[in-house]
RNA sequence: GCACCAGUAGCUCAGUUGGAUAGAGCAGCCGCCUUCUAAGCGGUAGGUCGAGGGUUCGAGUCCUUCCUGGUGCACCA
């Protein structure tokens, strides 16, 4: 007994064939409260026109031939559907003895880019979700059984990084270390912004030249210094990298010409020589996009020079493996450990023996306005007349999310109206704080405890809803903890560590699965559910659909917990259950409390032990 | 103009790919700590699922036409 929902649509398939009709799929799904039984199927409609009789008498017809699989009780014919009452004891005991991690042998490689903040300013609350979103995503595959590398894209050559490095020199500025120095550097650009209004010749010849610099790699100690800051951001939500590429190696080591002698080759990337587009390189992608009043994308223009999404093919190609020569070394440990590596012409093909970038899906993590582009980064690999390629531009998703305001009001890192994610993150820790002083004055780890509620808090917030959503961020709703929210959960998990530890220590010994009841099955269904969600969430690249899970089992659990018999007196107590129905329930909450603390995880959310 | 996305309770959102009476949280009202953590639980109230048409035994979910809001459509980066 595996899987109930398996063995029993297995056992409905049988029956079908016996009634001649096999291929009938059958989907099993849990019973709404409040009708008989414990899970349901509705194959009964589907069958109606087939047989050509009421799906009720098909129903019952079916019920009568069935032969149950281990661990359900009996079938019941429910108008229509067709319920089946689980055997309790060998049912809950079977989703306790479920493995806490998925195997999936069809485990692909996945490349996750996330996070490629320019580095010329602090994160703001807009990075916290990419940054939280695509953390999520590369967790929820790694745990659906696929193999992640998350790259952390740098764009080192592009205006902004060159602005604000030019504006130190401009206005002769020195970091005195106070503050964080990506904050200081962000506040230096926004204050180039509006000198440019009445020195506009000078800076940008001056940071042109900058521009210079930056793509023959000569400021990248200067660049890594905003990196760095940025990164411990990142690590205090929670978040860690594999690699970080940097767009000055991608620019060097020429995977553009490369990318556009493979884009050439195909038929429908030209260079007019009349017309509108003369003497440029064009591609028509009216064969992956129809429908478009001007199919010709204009790669290179007529000066040479190449313009954008030329360079974002270039990078994809060779994320996509079509082409290699990237070296990197060691850049950092990050907290948790694990190694963080960087693209650099000095370092090796293979540092320390690990193989990066290898992959047959490449997941970017970028805002919904840049779907346009990704969507024409897919059509030049599908255009590029190779297997490989095709492969690759199938591969590509573009995890497309919204904009976050703040407070009804838009961001501009230009203009300097935005919420630092530092910020964020102290409040949000600072109000955790303030209501375990309040509630739990006597707790040992409160500082470390509100880091988790706090940064929780937040990450849950984000991650909430789905990521086409526009996200208006409120204090009071983000960084909420009590609700749908992380704390929510966090303190069901806590709850139960909490029996646990007062447990005694006899665990598993005597324990009487058949004192186990409807209950204790209501609460395992929920348990049981969290591979499929996993499984959803991996697919549709979905972390809202994990955050939505969480809440329902932290719900199922609190509702057992405070479970009140008929005359109103509590009947789940755990620690006050007779002897062996005990060992039974506190097994019931071991498993809640794992599968609560895995699915939390899932989140990149911590799950104390008190609170 | 064309394309994509969204529209579900006063507010913020779910809705397991077409199934049983559309669900949560916040805000409101009424209850529950002598009992394993009340950051919790129960109850109550709140809905033309943007509108119309269609497909189906069955539609919040699918097709279609509108309405409203957002975003994107450069030889810019």
């Amino acid at each position: 007994m595996r899987d109930l929902s398996c063995a029993l649509s297995a056992s409905l398939s049988l029956v079908l064939d016996q009634l001649g009709v096999g291929e009938t799929e059958v989907s099993i799904q849990e019973v709404p409260l409040g009708k008989p039984g414990d899970f349901g199927t509705p194959v009964a409609f589907g069958l109606a026109r087939v047989l050509r009789k009421s799906p009720t008498l098909i129903a019952e017809k079916i019920v009568e031939r069935i032969e149950l699989p281990n661990g359900v009780l009996r079938a019941e014919a429910v108008g229509p559907y067709i319920n089946f009452f689980v055997d309790p004891g060998p049912y809950v005991r079977s989703v306790i003895e479920l493995p806490l991690s998925l195997v999936n042998t069809s485990g692909t490689e996945v490349i996750v880019e996330h996070t490629s903040v320019n580095p010329n300013k602090e994160t703001h609350i807009g990075h916290v979700r990419n940054i939280v979103l695509g953390d999520a995503v590369a967790r929820i595959l790694t745990a659906a059984g696929h193999t992640v590398e998350v790259q952390n894209y740098i764009d080192d050559t592009g205006r902004q990084a060159a602005e604000s490095l030019f504006a130190i020199d401009y206005f002769g500025a020195r970091y005195d270390g106070e503050g964080k120095y990506d904050r200081w550097l962000g506040d230096l650009y926004v204050r180039l912004g509006r000198a440019k209004e009445d020195d506009g010749e000078v800076i940008d010849r001056g940071v042109d030249a900058v521009m210079r610099r930056l793509e023959r790699g000569e400021l990248r100690a200067e660049v890594e210094a905003v990196v760095r800051a940025q990164l411990e951001t990142c690590y205090a939500l929670g978040a860690e990298y594999d690699l970080l590429v940097w767009e000055s190696d991608i620019v060097r080591s020429g995977f553009l010409d490369r990318g556009l002698k493979i884009l050439r080759e195909s038929e429908h990337v030209s260079q007019p020589t009349e017309g509108k587009f003369a003497g440029a390189l064009v591609m028509d992608v009216s064969a992956f996009i129809p429908g478009l009043e001007e199919p010709n994308v204009v790669l290179v223009r007529s000066d040479g020079n190449a313009m954008y999404v030329a360079k974002d093919i270039g990078y994809q190609f060779w994320k996509a493996g079509l082409f290699k020569g990237l070296n990197y070394r060691r850049f950092d440990t990050q907290p948790s450990g694990r190694p963080l590596y960087t693209s650099a012409p000095d370092g090796e093909p293979e540092p320390g023996g690990r193989r990066l970038v290898h992959a047959q899906e490449i997941v970017n993590v970028i805002g919904v306005e840049q779907s346009h582009p990704q969507t024409l980064v897919r059509a030049a690999l599908a255009l590029s007349d190779s297997a490989e390629s095709l492969a690759a531009s199938k591969g590509s998703r573009h995890l497309a999310y919204e904009l976050v305001s703040f407070e009804g009001q838009t961001m501009s890192g230009r203009k300097g109206i935005a919420l630092p994610a530092d910020e964020v993150i102290e409040e949000a820790v600072s109000r955790a704080r303030a209501v375990i002083k309040r509630k739990n004055p006597d707790l040992g780890p409160a500082d470390e405890v509100a880091r988790q509620v706090g940064v929780g808090a937040l990450r849950f917030a984000m991650l909430k809803s789905e990521a086409r959503r526009v996200i208006d961020f409120r204090w009071e709703q983000a960084l909420s903890l009590q609700g749908d929210s992380a704390p929510y959960a966090q303190y069901a998990h806590a709850r139960a560590c909490s029996i646990l530890r007062s447990a005694p220590e006899v665990l598993g010994i005597g324990t009487d699965w058949r004192a186990l009841g409807e209950l204790e099955v209501r609460l395992a269904q929920v348990v049981a559910r969290l591979p499929q969600v996993v499984a959803a969430a991996a697919r549709d690249l979905a972390p809202h659909l994990v955050t939505q899970y969480v809440l329902d089992l932290a719900t199922a659990w609190n509702g057992y917990y405070n479970h009140k018999d008929d005359e109103g007196r509590p009947d789940t107590q755990i620690l006050r259950s007779a002897p062996g129905l005990r060992e039974a329930r506190l097994a019931l909450v071991t498993k809640v409390r794992d599968t609560l603390a895995a699915s939390l995880d899932l989140l990149g959310v911590e799950a104390p032990e008190q609170m």
